[in-house]
DNA sequence: AGGCGCTTGTGAAGACGTGCACAAATCGCG
DNA sequence: CGCGATTTGTGCACGTCTTCACAAGCGCCT
C-alpha cells in the first residue's frame, strides 16, 4: 500500500482501471455501507469513524475497516472516513456510476411490484423493459412502460444495453427466460424464480427465494422451541431426531 | 455416529427431541435440497443418489452428503437417499411439520406482491394477518385477508401464535414495526426494508433487499467490463483504483 | 515544536466452510 | 455364498472469512 491517490488515470469514460478482487463477502457488504453513507450524508455528516460507520451498517467495525481497506481506503488516521469521497469510492467499485438498464422478466404478482419498486431507480438502476409471455398481459401499462412480448427480448437488447436481466416468473418458465437473456448477451441475472438455472460460465447468477428465508427462519423457531422446552437435558443425547416419526401424521401431508 | 434410526421418541406432539445445532451453511441450503427433493418426488422417484440430488440442487456432491450426514442421514449404502424419507426429515429439521403462521405489515407495493404469493401457502406458511399503518389501506382486502391496523397487533397475536413477522413497510417505519413485533412476542422477523433493525436477543432477522442483489450484479458486470477492456495488462498494477477521480466532474456531485 | 489522544490499516490467529479422496457398507448377480 | 459395482459417510487439507490487538499516522492543543 505505499502510494495511493497517485494524480494520474482520471480517464473519464473510457480506460477502466482495473479494479481490485474483492473478497466476495466484501462486495457483498459494500451496498450496505453505500446505503448508511447515504443516510449519514443527507444528516449533514462530513466525515465518519469506522465505529460510526459500522454501527450504521450493523457490522464489525474491524471487519468494516478491512473491506474499506481491500478498495485502497481513503481514509485519515485520526479523524475517519471522508462521507462523500468514500461514497464515491463504493459507487465507483460496484459500478455504479453509469445508470444501469434492467430488463425484468415476468410480470405477475412479484414482477409487478418489481416494477413499481422505487429502490431500483433510487440506487443506480433503471428499468428498461417489461417483458412477458402471457399475451393478455401485452401491452399493459405498468408505471409509465408498457409491457412487451418476451419474444421481442432481441429488439429490447438491440435499442439499448441490458446489463442485468431479472427473472420474476413461475419456476416452470424461468430457464427458457434465462436461455433467451443470455441469447441476447446478458451476462447477470437476478433471478425469483424458486429453480436452479443453467448458464454457460461467464454469466452471474443471484437467487433470491422469499421462502427459503421464511424456511429459515423456522429452523430458527423450531430450534428455539425445542431448546427452551428441554432445558434441563444437559448435553446428553444431542443427535437425537424423530426417526420413527414417519409412520404417523406426516404421511396424510406427503403421501403420493 | 453407532446407532441412529433408534425406534423410541415418536412423541407425536409434546416432547421435541434436542435438535442437532446445524452450520448456518448448512441449514440455508436445506431448504433448497427440499424443493429439488419435492420435483423428484413428484416426478415419481422413490430413490435418489447424492449425486443425483446434489445436481437437481445446484450444488457439489460432497458438500451435500455432508449437509445431510448433520442431521442423522438416513441414506442407504450403495442405493441413495429415500425420497419421501428425506423430504421428512428435513421438513421435520425445518420445524415445517407444522404449518406456521406469519403476520405481514406493510402492505403496500411490495407487501401486495408478498400477500399474494403462493409459494408462502405451498411451503408450510400461512399468511395469517396483514397489517397496514395507513388508514387507508386498513380495510381492503387482498387474497381474502382483510387489512388491519398495526396498531391492532396485540390482538392478533393474541387471536393465534404469531410466528414470524415479516417487515415490507418503508425503511423509516421499519424499526418501529420490529419493536412492536417483538413486543407481542415474535422472535423471528424478515424484513424486506432497507436499513438495519436492533432488535433484542434472542430474535433473529433475516434481510432481504432487492436493490443489494443488484448492485452485486452491478459489480460483477463492472469488473467483466474492466477486464476485458484491457486484456492486455498482464498483472502489473492490480491495485489500480481511480483515486484523481474526484478533481474532475464529482467535485459537482459533492462540493458544498 | 512537541506531546497526546484518537483512528486507521494490518498481521496473526482462530473459526468456519469446502472439496477431495477413500474406507465402510449395501445390493444384486452369478 | 462370495464378489464386484455402487454409493454413503467422513478424515484431512486447503482456502476464505472473521476478530483481536496493536503499531503507524494524523490532527489538535499547549
Amino acid at each position: 500500500m505505499s502510494q495511493h491517490r497517485h494524480p494520474g488515470a482520471p480517464g473519464r469514460a473510457g480506460a477502466v482501471p482495473v479494479l481490485p478482487d474483492l473478497p466476495e463477502a466484501t462486495v457483498a457488504r459494500l451496498p450496505e455501507y453505500l446505503r448508511a453513507l447515504h443516510n449519514l450524508a443527507d444528516a449533514g455528516h462530513e466525515t465518519v469513524s469506522s465505529e460510526g460507520l459500522s454501527a450504521a451498517a450493523g457490522v464489525n467495525s474491524a471487519k468494516l475497516r478491512k473491506d474499506l481497506s481491500h478498495l485502497g481506503s481513503y481514509g485519515t488516521r485520526g479523524v475517519g472516513y471522508d462521507v462523500a469521497l468514500l461514497i464515491e469510492q463504493i459507487e465507483y467499485v460496484l459500478g455504479l456510476t453509469q445508470r444501469r438498464a434492467v430488463a425484468l422478466v415476468g410480470v405477475g404478482n412479484l414482477g409487478h411490484a418489481l416494477a413499481g419498486y422505487d429502490g431500483f431507480a433510487s440506487r443506480g438502476f433503471r428499468i428498461a423493459a417489461l417483458l412477458d409471455a402471457d399475451p393478455s398481459r401485452v401491452g399493459e401499462e405498468i408505471n409509465g412502460l408498457v409491457v412487451r412480448h418476451v419474444d421481442e427480448l432481441p429488439a429490447v437488447a438491440a435499442e439499448e444495453s441490458i446489463a442485468i436481466g431479472v427473472i420474476a416468473t413461475p419456476a416452470g418458465a424461468a430457464q427458457r427466460v434465462a436461455d433467451q437473456l443470455v441469447a441476447v448477451g446478458v451476462t447477470s441475472i437476478l433471478n425469483f424464480a424458486p429453480c436452479v438455472l443453467s448458464v454457460p460460465e461467464g454469466v452471474d447468477v443471484r437467487k433470491v427465494d422469499l421462502a427459503i428465508e421464511l424456511q429459515i427462519l423456522s429452523f430458527h423457531e423450531h430450534r428455539k422451541a425445542s431448546l427452551t422446552a428441554l432445558p434441563a437435558t444437559g448435553g446428553s443425547a444431542l443427535t437425537a431426531l424423530p426417526g420413527g416419526l414417519a409412520a404417523t401424521d406426516t404421511q396424510e401431508a406427503i403421501g403420493t
